[in-house]
DNA sequence: TGTACATCAGTGAACGCGCGTTCACTGATGTAC
DNA sequence: TGTACATCAGTGAACGCGCGTTCACTGATGTAC
């Protein structure tokens, strides 16, 4: 921190980017501010990065790792059961929209490409995989003549995850009122679907 | 469009402003670049909105117009069946998404807070009606003693498919790809779910 | 253990750029009489 | 029907600002010997 050498500036650029995304969103965060912040000369970010753009995939990246560390503690091996890991990874995937907005936004409002980096691509996989591996348990419940494809069961969870994160469970935008707490609604949601899947509840 | 007077800037501007969003994104559009775009001296736009911010709104403002227009269309009265009929909403819905990707953009990715003015906010909850009312229309083919709160069957929708469309159906960003189209991967999740209600398909 | 030196991670000044916004202004339009 | 005039919707020049990026540079670090 002290002295001509940061010592650890590409970490504090992380950081000023997570709190400056926070505050003014992924289009409102500068290169030049986030050097600011970390009480570093406009230039020295390119010791770093190429340019903005990679900061930003960088930010993504770590995004997506934290976001799959998340998930699968949520999931926790599928205990006690397949069907109540699930529901606490969607309240996961919620909690983890609300408290890291700035995370999320990257990871998924950043119109950062996900194929900006190979990283990033192979981080948002992995945190899929996490969701992907947990409907395969799931749909493992029912017998294999009428099981459905895991794949899509992810999917639909993703799907409904997001939309309900993006529309409901972002902090900075006030975005709707809701008459429920968003994790009851997605909860409510995977179980009607779960149901018509003809899986049981326990 | 000769002359001194432009006769028609503010239709120019909207116009100009979904050309722009569409382009570069709702964060790359700017002022100044509409103006141009509208062949005009960047001073006229302050005839007509009072900044950035109010242009954008009223931009998401007609863009929740056409919505409300493209669902209602395809509700169609809930005919032939109420189900059918919301299934057709779905496909509607990404369609809009998909092919309309400024409206959509300036209607849910603006930053423009949903109470930016009161016209916003209406047009908003008069598309969100459209869903509504289909969900009600819906719920009703069960008997009343087993029938889910319609509202609850519309946020579902509403998020499902808000979901599917930034994640999956965006044409900008090549954002992940899908083993099937978006559609097909919505009318599917409709299906199951609406089976996890006991409402029959047909 | 000291010293010479390569390498690295910063500085700070400078640039061109485009944006948002303002200002006094002026050409066109519409209306009162 | 003609004319005077108010109003309106545009001009264009100017401003301050912050950003992204570059450049030659310099202080700190680490390593060979």
């Amino acid at each position: 921190m002290r002295g001509y050498h940061h010592g650890n500036l590409k970490e504090a650029l992380v950081e000023a980017a997570l709190k400056l995304i926070g505050q003014k969103g992924v289009s409102g965060f500068t290169f030049v501010e986030a050097a600011r912040e970390a009480g570093v000369s406009p230039a020295a970010p390119y010791r770093h990065y190429k340019d903005r753009e990679q900061l930003l995939a960088d930010v993504a990246r770590r995004g997506f790792e934290a976001f799959e560390a998340t998930l699968a503690k949520a999931w926790n091996g599928g205990k006690p059961t397949p069907v109540e890991a699930l529901e606490r990874i969607g309240r996961a995937y919620l909690t983890f929209a609300r408290t890291e907005p700035a995370y999320y936004a990257a990871m998924f409002e950043g119109g950062v490409s996900a194929d900006a980096s190979p990283e990033l691509r192979d981080a948002g996989d992995r945190a899929f995989g996490v969701l992907r591996q947990a409907a395969e348990a799931v749909v493992e419940t029912v017998p294999e003549k009428s099981r459905p494809p895991a794949m899509m069961v992810a999917l639909h969870m993703w799907s409904l995850a997001h939309g309900i994160a993006s529309l409901f469970a972002r902090p900075d935008d006030s975005r709707r009122k809701l008459p429920m707490a968003p994790g009851d609604l997605l909860e409510a949601g995977m179980l009607v679907y779960l149901d018509g899947l003809g899986i049981r509840r326990s």
